[in-house]
DNA sequence: GATGAATGAGAATTCATTCAT
DNA sequence: AATGAATGAATTCTCATTCAT
């Protein structure tokens, strides 16, 4: 009934059930899939997880934070708001890069749960949001980011378009590096796709 | 047998349906819960669709058909590339905010289907992101967005990050009118998050 | 209500359904595809069958006594007891043989049934029975059958053999004439397999 | 997944599946009224068969083997072809007398069944009738049984007629011995119902 | 702790039958 | 009389969860 979350055992069935998400989506996964693809019982499932649901939950809050954390780290060993802004897509790109699954669960489940694991989704998209939001405000002061923008749809426009960026590597098979498109990203969010001629003259 | 697709009742049904998947994600709809919306009995749903998936199905077909449509006439009505860009934006906001079940179902199943509606889905995306690709093209050679871009990318940051806004629409409980995100949006889109000191002179 | 038996549409259902169960048996067989086969609605069927058992118990009704009048005929048109049997088994197997369908749904559906159409099916079989009594009978007085006949034997004899011929005849796909068998069939009736050297001697 | 055919729940389930088909016929009868006869949840059928179809083939391949190893055995204690045909005849209705579940559903289903089940079915008789030949044969050979024989009909002969005693013997309740018609069967096999007056005079 | 057989609630789907037109 | 859309009871089958071993 403790649930232990450090077992070696515990560790084996989340990342055999994040395979098996991935492979098939929450809702078309077995527990009994899930068993095997880990090698034990059905009923050790319970062992360590409260239900089927409370498997994406521990998903969640286990790889978010270990994740999460990568994304600060890189964000602090950088000084300059566009390094930054570079180093915090970078380690998305890369984390997400290196552990497919994750990935695959993430982009596809996170939308569909209604309130199942809510508070943890909603808690590292927000601390995705605060780091944005820090970046660019020290930009803006370093004078690198402009200061007439409004914050929430930066916000979205870049974790959408990082978003959609793995989304697209997903769909086509994950054939080609996706760390390489970090710049060709960065670079996008700061100069936009204008020509030089209907920029605003500051 | 014939699935009369005309009729009243199915375009009752298929709201129906779209309403109850909005609430509760088409997995944990039921048929009897769309039944019940739709003032049928359970058997009726199978006069008008072969089987569960195929509300679904239908959906697509039908919503984005109906909705590429009216995407195609607003880029259509302009003249200019960017005010091309700016109409294909409003009309997607404009659609989603005005059938916000839509927009909920949109959002969260298209990525969770794997074969299921997977080709209308494809389609559709791909016919979106081949309209943004033409209104880039035409903004080249009008000089208003510069040349030296790679495609794809620019593809997917407008496709995400209207998607995100959306997104973020949804889940704070569509409390503020989304159409007049457009203009912040595309003006991101032009311009970017960089300050005049950092960009590159052409 | 009156659920007229002689209008031209009772016959045509009559027939569709034959034409249906034989090809998927009749549980397998919906009303609707009746219906279709019939050339006339779903509802339609109802005005001259109570439900879908009563249109197997027409069947037998029907198509029996029709039958059963043949058989009758065929054995008062001979003289002897031998050309009696043979006149009955030939009739037999000329009516099946006409009508496959109805032979089909014959030998299948017959033994299926248990309150269901019972009693027309065993006033059938009871009849076939008595007619092969009587005629074993007139044979004895004639000399030509012998006498020390458990006659309970040889009804189920006479009876299961012609069925079996059919069945076999059903099964290899009616590939071949099944008339022509009554002559190999009735000669084994009379003189069994054994040779003259194991007979008793009367 | 497995489907264990040893387990004694295995067997408590198929036996009570042939009283449940027995009674009410195999289309008649519901999953639930097997696992109520059986005293096991609904659900615990799947742990055994694939589906409802399944039990039926299962009891062909599991019933039908076993009792053909009994055919053959009778067949294969006797020395001449006319008490091998005794003991064949004998050890059929002994079977079927001693699981008159398996008789009644083995007299009903086996005509019905279309596919499912078909490849069982069709070996069974096949194997039956194999028998039949070999028999008929040797006593060609010894000279008991006569030589200008269609082997065909003599095959339908035998199995339509003790089919039909089976029948008989079912219809009629069980009401008295059905193994002490083997004697009177098989003579009446052996010399017929013709008079010693009409017999060919070899 | 681990197992996996057993459970039974729940869901999709079919189809005989009805009835308003 | 005829229609065929609509009904909803009935049935098969799945699978998360439990619990005796």
């Amino acid at each position: 009934m403790l649930m232990k979350r450090n077992s070696e055992k515990y560790h084996t069935i989340l990342e055999a059930a994040i395979k098996v998400f991935a492979e098939q989506g929450f809702h078309q996964s077995t527990v009994a899939q899930i068993a095997k693809e880990a090698g034990v019982a059905d009923g050790t499932i319970y062992l360590y997880f409260k239900n089927k649901d409370d498997i994406l939950v521990q998903f969640y809050d286990y790889k978010t934070k270990q994740v999460f954390k990568k994304f600060r780290d890189a964000v602090n060993k950088a000084d300059t708001a566009i390094t930054k802004l570079q180093n915090l897509i970078r380690a998305h790109l890369e984390a997400f890069q290196k552990e497919p699954y994750m990935a695959m669960v993430y982009q596809v489940e996170t939308r569909q749960q209604r309130r199942l694991a809510e508070q943890p989704i909603k808690e590292m998209s927000q601390m995705y949001r605060d780091i944005i939001a820090e970046v660019v405000e020290q930009g803006q002061e370093e004078g690198t980011i402009r200061r007439n923008l409004y914050m929430g749809m930066v916000k979205r426009l870049i974790n959408g378009a990082v978003d959609e960026v793995i989304n697209a590597w997903i769909h086509t098979g994950r054939a080609y590096d996706l760390v390489s498109m970090t710049d060709s990203l960065v670079e996008l969010f700061i100069n936009g796709i204008g020509s030089a001629q209907i920029r605003p003259q500051h």
